[in-house]
DNA sequence: GCAATAGCTAACAAAATTGTGAGCCGCAAA
DNA sequence: TTTGCGGCTCACAATTTTGTTAGCTATTGC
């Protein structure tokens, strides 16, 4: 995200203060993003491992996206103390284990409307008119 | 999204499949989709009447964004009965029904964490190591 | 020494999203 | 008959996101 003051980004903040929602929004998605957290607080908690879990991603992107949910306070970088080789895991913030329930109702809303099943307005509105 | 067979677009397969998660995410990111769920949800369920919410999107925008949530069967688009110059009006289908209390919670998480208040680790792992 | 694992990053290219300019239809009021 | 509202759409340009190529540090194991 290389702002600037286009319309784009203008519009963007604009969003950002009708409602929290659209900044919430703009955290999560991009691709990978909530898999990454989702990912992260089932344990896959380190870079390689992410890398497992996701075959097709590339470094460069995994570690832009790790950067980003950082940038958002979602998660943060440690060391492990006292391995030698130093490793480096991922940790959910509060903030970041606070998401997990949301990204949860959303899978749950996601899998209710799979494929194309069920889906109708509010009742008495499809057999009327056309 | 114009879609080929690139790699982004393996990608956004290959997380759908992994979890209806990013499916959900996909259909409610995007600039002022999920603005104009909410939107609709309040009653704003006319286009000038988005318009007038929404005062910086342009018309074009407005109405691909309406197009698309109409897709993925979030919103139909229904003519008013007997209104003379014949008005249209969005209507949420149950799968938006069910996306608002989900966009909810969402915008909650936002607000509890906006600016940057409170964030930290896990409790026990901010005064360890470095 | 040489490869492999872990953990990245910069610069660039491709693809997708978002916004702009212009225009179109039907109807109604002035 | 011209203006204005309501409700759009197309083609194209600007911006942003996503992916690729190449590299880099450090340590372990052979």
């Amino acid at each position: 995200m290389r702002k600037e003051n286009s319309t784009n980004a203008i519009n963007e903040q604009f969003l950002f203060q009708v409602c929290e929602l659209n900044s919430a929004i703009a955290m999560i998605s991009g691709r990978w993003k909530s898999q990454i957290v989702y990912s992260i607080s089932q344990g896959n908690n380190r870079f390689h491992l992410l890398k497992k879990e996701l075959p097709n991603i590339s470094e460069q992107v995994l570690g832009r996206q790790l950067r980003e949910l950082e940038t958002h306070a979602i998660i943060i970088k440690r060391e492990i103390p006292e391995t030698v080789p130093s490793g480096i895991e991922y940790v959910l913030t509060n903030k970041g284990i606070d998401l997990v329930p949301v990204l949860e109702k959303l899978c749950d809303w996601g899998k209710t409307y799979a494929d194309g099943k069920a889906i109708a307005v509010c009742s008495d509105l499809i057999n009327s008119s056309r």
